[in-house]
DNA sequence: ACTACCGGATTGGTACGACCAGTATCCCCA
DNA sequence: TGGGGATACTGGTCGTACCAATCCGGTAGT
C-alpha cells in the first residue's frame, strides 16, 4: 500500500531489510512462494521484486534460492537507498560520497582549466567572483561551492563521469536539500552560526583558486579545489553530526 | 539459446539494440505481448526483460508502453555493456572510463600518503621499487602501473569508492585482459614495440612519485600519479586505435 | 563413527490463460 | 477545425501447472 505497485512494496521492504543488515551475506532470502504468501500476492510479484534486488547487486537469485551478496558487490544505485535508511543520513556515508565526488570535481576542475572552453571557464569565473565577496555567510558559501563544483563538471562531456556524477548527485544532493534545511535550521541558531562560520572559513583557498584559474594553472586549481572541497566535507560532516544529535532529542522527549 | 535463460536472451537483444542507438530516446519499445510473440515465449519472460532494462536505467516502463531513456540517465552498469558492443572496445569510451578511474586513483594515492597505514604504504613502495627498475619493457610498466593503482585504492576503505571502482574495474579491466592480449600481440610486432616504448616512457614521473611517497608529500604524489596515469591513458588509447585498425583488415579481406 | 551417495522436498524458470486500471489513439460529431 | 468519447492497447496482477536444478536429510557402505 505504501508504494505505487505491490512489486515496489515487496522490493522496498526486502531491500531495506537487506541493507539494514538483517540478512548475512550468503544467507538465503525467503523463496518466491514464501514472499507471495506473506504479502498476499502472487509469485510473479515476488519474482520481480527478487529480480530487482538481483539487479541492485545485493542478491544473487538462482535455482535453489536467492542469497544476499556483500555490500561491496552492490550497484552504485544502492548508495541512495543506504542514505535513505536514516534521516538525517549517516554522516560517515555522506562523507564517503563527498570524497568520491570531490575527487571527480577536482579532476574536472583541472581539466577545465587546462582544456576547457572559454564559455565554461567564464561560467566558473563568474561564480568564483561571487564566492570572493567578503559579505557571505557560511550557508551562502556552501551553496556557491556546490555551484562551482557543478560548473566545473559541466565543462566535461565524459559520459562515464556524467553517469557517476548523476548517480551520486541525484541520490546525495537530492537529499542535500534536506541537509540544506538542516543547515538552515541550525543556521538560525546563533550558536551554530558562529560554529559554521568558524569551521567553513575557506581562508586563502578561494584567492588561490581564482588566481590559478586566471593563470591556467591546472595543478594549482586542483589543489585549491581539493582544499576547498575538504573544508566543505568537514563542515557537512559536522553539520550532519549536530543535526543528528539535535534530531534525536524530540524522539526521546515524552 | 545464447544465454542461460530466455529472459537473458531477450534482455541482451533489447539492451544491445537500445545501446546501439536503434531506438531514439523517448521512442516506444515493443510491448510485452509483442516481445513474447517475437521470441516465442510468454509475457512473463518479456516482462522480466523489460524490467531489467528499466533497472539499467535505459528504459522507463509504465502503463501505455515502455520508452527508452537517454544514455545520461542510465546506470553505471551499462558501461560494461557499452564496452562490449565492439571488440576491441571503443577507444573513446575506454579513455573516458580511464579518466574517471584516474581521478579516483590519484585521490586515493594522495590519501594513502597522507593518512594511509604503514602496511598499505609498504605495499605501494614495493611496487614502486619494481617500477623503478630500468630493464622493464612497456608492457611490464603497464601492468605495474595497474598494480600500483590497485594498491593505492586498496588502502582506502571507502564503500562508495569501492563500488565505483569495482563497477568500472570488473567491466573495464575484465576487458583490459583482451586489451592486454592486443597489447601483447602488438608488442610482438617490433614496430609497435618501439612505438610503445617511445609513447609509454614515464620519464621522471616515477622518481617523482617515489620521492613524494617517501616524503609523505600528498600533493606531489597526486601530481606524479596524475602524470603517470595520463601517460598510461594515452598509450592505451593509442594501442586500442592500432588494434582496431589492424583488426579491421581481416574483416575486409576476401 | 564417518563418509558417500541417493531420493524426496524445495526452488527458480517458464508456460498458458484471464482480468483490471490506466494510456494512447483515432474517429466521429459539433 | 477543434473537442470529446469510444476503443484498442499496455502494463500490473492473479491463478495454475510443469520442468530442471538445487538443497537437504536419511540411508547404505566403509
Amino acid at each position: 500500500m505504501s508504494g505505487q505497485t505491490r512489486t515496489e512494496d515487496i522490493t522496498c521492504e526486502l531491500r531495506d531489510q537487506v541493507l539494514r543488515g538483517q540478512y548475512r551475506p550468503g544467507e538465503r532470502l525467503p523463496s518466491e512462494r514464501d514472499l507471495a504468501a506473506r504479502f498476499h500476492t502472487t509469485r510473479d510479484v515476488a519474482r520481480i521484486a527478487l529480480k530487482k534486488l538481483e539487479q541492485l547487486g545485493i542478491a544473487a537469485v538462482e535455482p535453489g534460492g536467492a542469497r544476499v551478496q556483500p555490500v561491496s558487490e552492490a550497484s552504485l544505485d544502492v548508495i541512495g537507498h543506504l542514505l535513505d535508511l536514516e534521516s538525517p543520513p549517516d554522516p560517515e556515508l555522506v562523507d564517503q560520497v563527498l570524497e568520491v565526488v570531490g575527487a571527480l570535481v577536482a579532476a574536472n576542475a583541472r581539466m577545465s582549466v587546462e582544456r576547457g572552453s572559454r564559455d565554461d571557464l567564464a561560467r566558473v569565473r563568474e561564480r568564483i567572483e561571487r564566492l570572493r565577496k567578503p559579505d557571505l555567510d557560511g550557508l551562502d558559501r556552501h551553496h556557491l561551492v556546490q555551484e562551482i563544483a557543478h560548473a566545473f563538471m559541466d565543462a566535461n562531456d565524459n559520459v562515464v563521469m556524467e553517469i557517476v556524477r548523476r548517480s551520486l548527485r541525484s541520490e546525495l544532493f537530492g537529499r542535500m536539500r534536506e541537509v540544506g534545511v538542516e543547515l538552515e535550521a541550525l543556521h538560525a541558531n546563533s550558536g551554530f552560526r558562529s560554529q559554521l562560520e568558524r569551521s567553513f572559513s575557506l581562508g586563502p583557498h578561494v584567492e588561490d583558486m581564482a588566481r590559478a584559474v586566471e593563470q591556467g594553472d591546472g595543478l594549482a586549481t586542483y589543489e585549491a579545489v581539493h582544499q576547498i572541497w575538504n573544508q566543505f566535507r568537514r563542515t557537512v560532516r559536522e553539520a550532519l553530526r549536530l543535526a543528528r544529535e539535535t534530531r534525536v532529542v524530540p524522539e526521546d522527549a515524552p
